[in-house]
DNA sequence: ATGGTTGTAGGACAA
């Protein structure tokens, strides 16, 4: 079958609900993995969502911060949240499908955004941020991805030089350290992960799916940031036949600062 | 170099 998934950074879904909605019309992925819901579980708008036909749900959302979810028009068979950290936050929640994608497991990430100072020993958050990261490297070189897998989400980090607008403006700045990059390269490698959306552009031109808030024009200036990834298994390597970053929707009516991204796959 | 904006929540904090 021919197989769809997106992911985007919604910050906040209530919020934005109706340009979720018109992704969701206008693209129809199979799943939609969302970041940054901002949505305790209970008031989640799951209503919105099935009339949609995205009837499959798995939430794992928390008040204020955070939250991750994914939706989905195939069956969910079974779903699992994963407590990085031990601290409680809402920052994963992986699923297999069954129906024609049967056996499929995806894991929805939020890696923490590590604030400003990129100095562990001064900044508890870039401290968690590295701490997660080696806790996925930890997991996945523990259970080693077996069969057909893709992981997707909002790392916060953007590893190649060309994934970002200025690699000597940014090489201090949180999202693009050295230390970052190195750790996340370990968690890709102890999958093993496939960077699906490096397989379409080549690393020497630049990819972007983050824009910052803080500019007055975000689109002339277009000083962007790869931060939202989609990797797969191995057994997937070949499978992925698409990947499109949907920077038109950075422009629509009080848009998020990430567009979404969606790649399909011939499973 | 600095400051720029947005969301949650109803003040400060995270991004």
């Amino acid at each position: 079958m021919r197989f769809s998934i997106a992911t985007w950074n919604i910050n906040s879904v209530r919020l934005r609900i109706d340009i979720v909605a018109r992704f969701l019309e206008e693209q129809r992925p199979d799943v939609l993995c969302l970041q940054e819901t901002k949505c305790p579980d209970a008031q989640f708008p799951f209503a919105d969502f099935r009339k949609l036909g995205y009837e499959h749900i798995a939430i794992n959302g928390q008040k204020g911060y955070h939250g991750v979810a994914i939706a989905s028009r195939l069956p969910i068979t079974a779903s699992a949240p994963r407590d990085f950290c031990a601290k409680g936050d809402s920052r994963h929640m992986s699923v297999t499908l069954g129906g024609a994608a049967k056996g499929l497991t995806i894991h929805n990430f939020y890696v923490p955004a590590g604030g400003d100072e990129p100095d562990p020993a001064i900044n508890d958050k870039f401290a968690h941020k590295l701490a997660f990261v080696d806790e996925m490297t930890a997991w996945f070189a523990a259970e080693p991805i077996a069969g057909r897998a893709i992981l997707v989400g909002d790392l916060n980090i953007a590893p190649l030089e060309h994934d970002v607008w200025s690699h000597k403006a940014l090489i201090k700045v949180v999202s693009h350290t050295p230390i970052e990059v190195e750790k996340l390269g370990r968690a890709q490698a102890a999958g093993p992960w496939v960077d699906a959306l490096r397989k379409f552009v080549p690393a020497q031109e630049k990819l972007y799916t983050w824009w910052s808030y803080r500019a007055a024009d975000w689109d002339k200036a277009d000083k962007g940031r790869r931060l939202d990834h989609v990797w797969v298994s191995p057994a997937l390597g070949d499978a992925v036949k698409s990947m499109r970053v949907f920077r038109d929707v950075r422009g629509w009516p009080r848009p998020s600062d990430h567009a979404p991204v969606m790649v399909e796959l011939a499973l």
